[in-house]
DNA sequence: ATGGCTTAGTTCCTAAGA
C-alpha cells in the first residue's frame, strides 16, 4: 500500500475558496481531499478547475448549504455510497464515501445543531446515530477506513480555547461528546488526538471577535482511522497558516499520514 | 454580545454558520 496523506477541509463555499483550495492543492500536493460546505449545487461544482489541478473528483453538492466532495490526486475516487440510509425525508448532502487505492474514505459534513436545545439540535442526535451505524457496518468489513470531516463536536475540554465561552454551544453539550465518545468505542482512532493526546490543537477559528488574532480556536475537524488505518498511522496535523491567509475559510485543513 | 464576520440566495435584506 501506498503512503497516503489525506486531508480533511470546511472550505466555507468552493466557489468564494477555489483559489485557495487551488493554491493549496499545488502546495501541499495532498493524496485525498475531504471537502465540506460546498455551498453549490452539482450542476455548478468547479470540475473543470479541479481537474486542471490534477484532482479527479467526486461530489455531493446542495444549493446555498452543505455539500461534500473527494478529491484525488491523479485519480477518480471510485464512489461507495453518498447519503446515509435511516431518514429518507432528509435532504442535507453530509455525507460521500468512496475508495482510492485500497483504502475507504468517508467525507462527513455533521449537523452543527444550534441552537441547542430545538429541532437543529435533535437532528444533529439521529444523523449522529445515522452515521455511527454506517461506521459500525465499514469496521465489519475490516478494511484501512478515513472517516474524515467536520464533526461539530468539541470532544474534550482542552479542546477548546474557553470551555465557558462555549459551554451553551451545541457542540460541546454533553450528549454531542457522549455520540462522538460512543463512535470512537466502537474501535475508531482519533488520529490528532494520539499525535497531541494534551489537547491544544485548534482546526477552527470564527471569523468573528478577532478569533483569529487571539488564537481564539477548537477542534471540531476530525480524522478518525479504522485499527488497519490506525496500524499506517505517522503523523497527523493542521496546516494552520492557510487560516491566515487573504479570503480565508474559519475552518484550516487538517491532515493525517499514512504509511 | 440570539453576536463583533462571511457566504450564498428569493441579493441591497435574510438565513446560516459555530
Amino acid at each position: 500500500m501506498k503512503p497516503l496523506r489525506i486531508v480533511t477541509y470546511n472550505v466555507n463555499g468552493i466557489k468564494a475558496r477555489l483559489p485557495r483550495l487551488v493554491e493549496y492543492l499545488a502546495e501541499a500536493k495532498p493524496d485525498v481531499v475531504c471537502l465540506q460546505e460546498l455551498k453549490s449545487s452539482d450542476e455548478t461544482f468547479p470540475e473543470r478547475d479541479i481537474r486542471d489541478a490534477g484532482y479527479g473528483a467526486l461530489w455531493h453538492g446542495q444549493k446555498g448549504f452543505n455539500g461534500v466532495a473527494i478529491l484525488a490526486r491523479g485519480v477518480d475516487p471510485v464512489e461507495r455510497q453518498r447519503g446515509l440510509s435511516g431518514e429518507p425525508e432528509d435532504e442535507h448532502s453530509r455525507y460521500l464515501e468512496a475508495e482510492v487505492d485500497g483504502t475507504v474514505i468517508a467525507s462527513i459534513y455533521l449537523p452543527n445543531g444550534n441552537p441547542q436545545p430545538g429541532p437543529k439540535f435533535d437532528y444533529k442526535l439521529r444523523w449522529f446515530e445515522r452515521l455511527s451505524a454506517r461506521a459500525r457496518d465499514l469496521l465489519a468489513e475490516e478494511q484501512p477506513v478515513v472517516l474524515a470531516g467536520d464533526y461539530n463536536v468539541i470532544a474534550n475540554d482542552d479542546d477548546t480555547y474557553s470551555v465557558k465561552a462555549m459551554a451553551s454551544d451545541a457542540l460541546m453539550q454533553p450528549e454531542s461528546r457522549e455520540a462522538y465518545r460512543l463512535l470512537l468505542a466502537q474501535g475508531w482512532t482519533d488520529s490528532l488526538r494520539t499525535r497531541f493526546p494534551s489537547g491544544g490543537v485548534w482546526t477552527f477559528w470564527d471569523y468573528q471577535a478577532g478569533a483569529w488574532q487571539r488564537d481564539a480556536g477548537f477542534r471540531i475537524d476530525h480524522l478518525l482511522l479504522s485499527p488497519m488505518a490506525a496500524d499506517r498511522l505517522v503523523d497527523a496535523g493542521v496546516d494552520k497558516a492557510y487560516r491566515g491567509r487573504e479570503k480565508a475559510s474559519d475552518h484550516a485543513p487538517t491532515w493525517v499520514q499514512l504509511r
